[in-house]
DNA sequence: TCGCGTCGTAAATCATAGGA
DNA sequence: TTCCTATGATTTACGACGCG
């Protein structure tokens, strides 16, 4: 279909990555929060000052993120137990 | 050793709208005039009476529900633009000194 | 009880970033 | 450079709850 958007004006163009260190942050809220990984206003907050982003991102990149690891729960856990080996291998220090 | 499960917050939940089994929840996206239209409305007023919601969806051959949220959703949208973004005036609050 | 408002999110899709 | 997938943002559509 012709999808002649309105190539121009939007924002999405800019955009960039998130940095490893601010994607690794994120990474370890979701998967030390599996079981309910929506963080409240608050801890939005945090992140976003932790991760040098805006809380809108923040939001986004929850919503996307639970959204694909549903998408491929098998892919996805791999990742999960690997932040779980993390925490663990932290923890025992 | 596998420590993901299966939560509940990693299940479906929209499905369908209603009725039997078929799967796959469609998103339809609006016409570049449906959009452009909604958006002067919106220009003209933020909040659509009853009346001009059902001229707005006749005309546009979208329900009055579609309209309504469409119109829902652009406020939640205009409040984002302007909240997240007016670092415009003054940015100095880190002033702790 | 209706009916429309906000808020937070789901899910699909868009548009580009980035890497082989 | 040319694909192709990863990723961040935006767009439809609801559910939950508030208020008049």
């Amino acid at each position: 279909v012709m999808v002649l958007r309105s190539r121009f004006l939007d924002a999405r163009r800019k955009r960039r990555n998130f940095s490893k260190q601010a994607t690794e942050i994120l990474n370890e809220y979701f998967y030390s929060h599996l079981a309910n990984p929506y963080p409240s206003e608050e801890a939005k907050e945090d992140l976003a000052r932790q991760c040098q982003i805006t809380v809108s991102q923040v939001s986004n990149w929850f919503g996307n993120k639970r959204i694909r690891y549903k998408k491929n729960i098998a892919k996805a856990q791999e990742e999960a137990n690997m932040y779980a080996a993390k925490k663990a291998h932290a923890a025992s220090f | 050793n596998n420590v993901a499960q299966l939560y509940p917050w990693m299940t479906r939940v929209h499905s369908t709208t209603n009725s039997s089994r078929g799967e796959k929840r469609q998103r339809t996206a609006y016409t570049r005039n449906q959009v452009l239209e909604l958006e002067k409305e919106f220009h003209f007023n933020r909040y659509l009476t009853r009346k001009r919601r059902i001229e707005v969806a006749h005309s546009l051959m979208l329900t009055e529900r579609q309209v309504k949220i469409w119109f829902q959703n652009r406020r939640m949208k205009h409040k984002k633009e302007n909240k997240d973004r007016p670092p415009s005036a003054q940015s100095a609050q880190s002033l702790v000194n």
